[in-house]
DNA sequence: CAGAAACTGGTACGGCCGTACCAATCGAGG
DNA sequence: CCTCGATTGGTACGGCCGTACCAGTTTCTG
């Protein structure tokens, strides 16, 4: 066994490979099926690699469902990172920064209602998966950080980003219920209100 | 058969109550255990009927889930209502109102944080199962109405209400994540921040 | 009192699931 | 080279799922 202890790491080049390969395919689909799409043999589908190689390197699914959303938000952030690292120093609008909250929170490629489903399927998939908080919560600081130095730079210094991310959030899940493809238009109307309400206060 | 049509109405008084225990425990189960745990053994289990009950009188688990839905939804909005209803209308502090929103939105009862993950897990469904969309949706209008009703008594019309179901929402997902059981606390707090900074504007 | 329609309940099929097992293969260290 | 641990991949088990089937029973109707 390669999984000295219980866990598996693996030990040769090769298996490292395949390890990332599998991590990879689970992010795709923690991101694009949600959570509860993501199984064994899904991931081993999208990985290409046979089915027993993913309980080979993770001790059970909810291992491996870790190990995902890890990766799924570490892909998301890093560009989120640039983007706001790139933001130049100056006042912006309040319906502008709207598009950037969208960005740095749901990242600038969730468009579609499908997407921001699995985005939220995923935090509410801690309920049911306790080892998925952590990472959850860690995720969910990143993004913290990251919009306050977003709203810095745009000179909304002191913004409640709690509140922001809330109505955000919020605004999806109703659009989502609509169902009519709107849900990122939607809540951009929102925080953009809710900026101005706040900068007029 | 007794599905005429393809529906499945029952044509006795016996049938009728039978279909009735069905759809009471799915909405129990709904709102329990979320969508997902809403299969036809579990539900045939705790309605105390046969499996096949529940593929005699629905054509499928999605007619099942919608009618659940649908029942659960009355289950919750009738003492909401008549609470609504006994509310004195005279203007009352934000921190109180603030607890009247959460009872309209989430239910006077719905208190620990497995509840609310089934609540919100119940609307995120609608993105798996488009025909509970429609459900879920005039579901969202009589929350909004009787909020607006509610409102109104406690000296808050013409507050945003999207805006304060959307806070509501977006801080207990958040606070799901966190996983402490503090859910409701703190979307309590979060509304009455809203309520305290609109009545301030 | 038939006969038909509604209902009952046990059973089964095919599918996907997580996980376990194991013989075969590979690759580096002796 | 040879050995041994790492890795591979095919297969299987038991479980839950949605749904279908059907012989038997009840209940209504003419």
């Amino acid at each position: 066994m390669a999984a000295t202890g219980g866990a598996s790491r693996p030990a040769t080049a090769k298996g490292a490979a395949r390890r990332e390969a599998i991590v990879a395919a689970a992010a795709r689909l923690v991101a694009t099926e949600g959570p509860d799409g993501t199984s064994h043999r899904a991931v081993a589908a999208a990985a290409g690699v046979p089915l027993a190689a993913t309980t080979y390197y993770f001790r059970s699914l909810d291992d491996l469902l870790v190990a995902a959303v890890e990766r799924a938000a570490d892909d998301e952030l890093g560009p989120v990172t640039e983007l706001v690292a790139a933001l130049p120093r100056r006042r912006t609008s309040a319906d502008r920064v709207a598009g950037i909250v969208l960005d740095v929170v749901l990242g600038p490629d969730r468009l579609e209602d499908a997407d921001l489903q699995a985005h939220y399927e995923r935090f509410l998939a801690g309920g049911r998966h306790p080892a998925l908080r952590p990472v959850l919560r860690q995720t969910r600081r990143r993004v913290d950080a990251l919009l306050t130095e977003a709203l810095d730079r745009c000179g909304h210094a002191g913004a409640d980003t709690a509140q922001l991310v809330a109505v955000l959030d919020g605004t999806v899940i109703s659009a989502l219920v609509e169902g009519d493809g709107r849900a990122r238009v939607r809540a951009r109307a929102a925080v953009a209100a809710l900026l101005e309400s706040d900068s007029s206060a």
